[in-house]
DNA sequence: CGTATGTCAGCTGTACTGACATGT
DNA sequence: CACATGTCAGTACAGCTGACATAC
């Protein structure tokens, strides 16, 4: 039996994760899915990668990676090379196209969340956010 | 321009949403979907309600709980009767196998994120997951 | 040969919009 | 009539599994 506190949580997280989430939809986005704006914005803090890489960080099968690549790579935002030393892999880039949409879409998809977080909270409460934010990621660690 | 605090936990806040909710996506939970689970505990802490009240609450168009609701009824996990006093409106209600698995179901569906939490930080820590948690819920607040 | 990379096809869950019947 | 409630049909997104070709 799990302490009461961590049990209260874990209701509470499933709550306003539900909650924000319908509320983070409604934002418009530019043009680009969820899902291909944080491949392209990997891709571009990261440099170059392969669609397993990719799939492993992004927490999907490699066959979803797939899809959003075969997206990003039908609007032209990047480029597909065999990598020389494994021909079975493929060396993933953003195009010019794909590195001017990274930076533009990101100031539009955080803009308006920055901008709530920022009216509503105080800096000492924003401290406390950023705090357990840190500590949240650690439920995302492989195992252990 | 917003605080570079505020645009930091915009960043986080994020990512540990997309990653958090691939993991939860994959813990076993009845043979229920997230948004019917949802629901049928929102019938159970509330008590009746209609498919518009429903939505608004759950965050979704009604044509979108219309869906969830014929699923809960073709499982016979919920009753609509018409509204005596309005003939457009249903008055949903839980049925008796419905507030069974309401119960049996809310007990397994946090069981893992709750073990979780307990495991992997202390009490300190927790307190302030919680404190932000309360925080943070104050962004799906109407308006202001 | 077994293993790893990547793709395609098909399914599910969830939400959306548009069109519409019905009741107030 | 306008408005509210609820439904059905069609579509989009994003993940999944299974089957498979190809390269190591």
């Amino acid at each position: 039996m799990p302490d009461p506190a961590a049990s209260q949580a874990a209701d509470d997280l499933v709550a306003l994760f539900r909650r924000l989430r319908a509320r983070l939809r409604r934002v418009p986005s530019g043009s680009l899915t969820p899902s291909q704006a944080a491949v392209l914005l990997r891709l571009h803090r990261d440099g170059a990668s392969s669609t397993t890489v990719l799939a492993l960080a992004e927490g999907v099968r490699s066959q979803s990676m797939t899809a959003t690549l075969n997206a990003l790579g039908d609007l032209g935002l990047i480029e597909r090379a065999a990598d020389p030393e494994d021909g079975r892999r493929q060396l993933i880039t953003l195009s010019p196209a794909g590195r001017a949409r990274a930076l533009a879409d990101r100031q539009e998809r955080h803009a308006w969340l920055a901008a709530e977080l920022d009216r509503r909270f105080t800096p000492a409460e924003l401290a406390t956010i950023a705090e357990a934010l840190t500590l949240l990621t650690r439920l995302d660690d492989p195992g252990r």
